[in-house]
DNA sequence: CCCTGATTCGC
DNA sequence: GCGAATCAGG
């Protein structure tokens, strides 16, 4: 893809409006979120910096890269967790939970009020492939969020979700 | 692991 | 000039 004169200046603009260097290239299109930011440092717009909280300062310029990379050279230091998770609730421990409550109920009531596995409360624009797109609250509210919960391959909503929008019809069975 | 931006450097 | 690979931080 090139940089034309117009797509550099919807990179400005989208760029000036604060979206993220891969929300960018989404709506662009044909280019990788590093070509963004690559093309943002080029052109000398201002970054990120130490405004919003994301950068942090000073990088030490560059280790030392030298010879080729081996693959065995990723494979190093692994986070050496030791402290246990603070909540018990996992999300894959609420799917086994609703899972076998859907069985029973077979309509939950008020899909938007009913209890809902600890949605993680994503704004819209922290919604990927991977995470649940179901909707929770009243739009016009600003709790509104969104479920968020990891959704299996591509699909748009989690497990649970799953079952709640793709609900068939209870008679459906009884076909034939 | 998901994401973010920053930097380097071969092309 | 471009952007993948890499890094560093959340």
């Amino acid at each position: 893809m090139n940089w034309t004169d117009e797509r550099v200046e919807k990179l400005k603009k989208l760029w000036a409006e604060g979206l993220s260097a891969s929300q960018i290239a989404a709506q662009l299109g044909g280019v990788s979120r590093n070509a963004v930011i690559g093309k943002v440092h080029r052109l000398n717009l201002p970054g990120r910096a130490k405004a919003g909280g994301t950068q942090t300062a000073a990088r030490p310029k560059r280790p030392a890269p030298a010879a080729p990379r081996p693959a065995t050279f990723q494979a190093r230091a692994v986070t050496p967790r030791t402290v246990a998770r603070p909540t018990a609730t996992t999300a894959e421990d609420l799917d086994k939970d609703f899972d076998t409550q859907a069985e029973r109920l077979p309509v939950p009531a008020n899909i938007n009020n009913a209890v809902v596995p600890s949605s993680r409360k994503l704004e819209l624009t922290q919604l990927t492939e991977r995470t649940c797109k179901w909707p929770i609250g009243d739009p016009l509210n600003d709790d509104f969020h969104f479920c968020g919960n990891e959704s299996p391959d591509n699909s748009p909503y989690c497990t649970y979700h799953q079952r709640l929008a793709y609900q068939p019809s209870a008679d459906r069975r009884r076909m034939r």
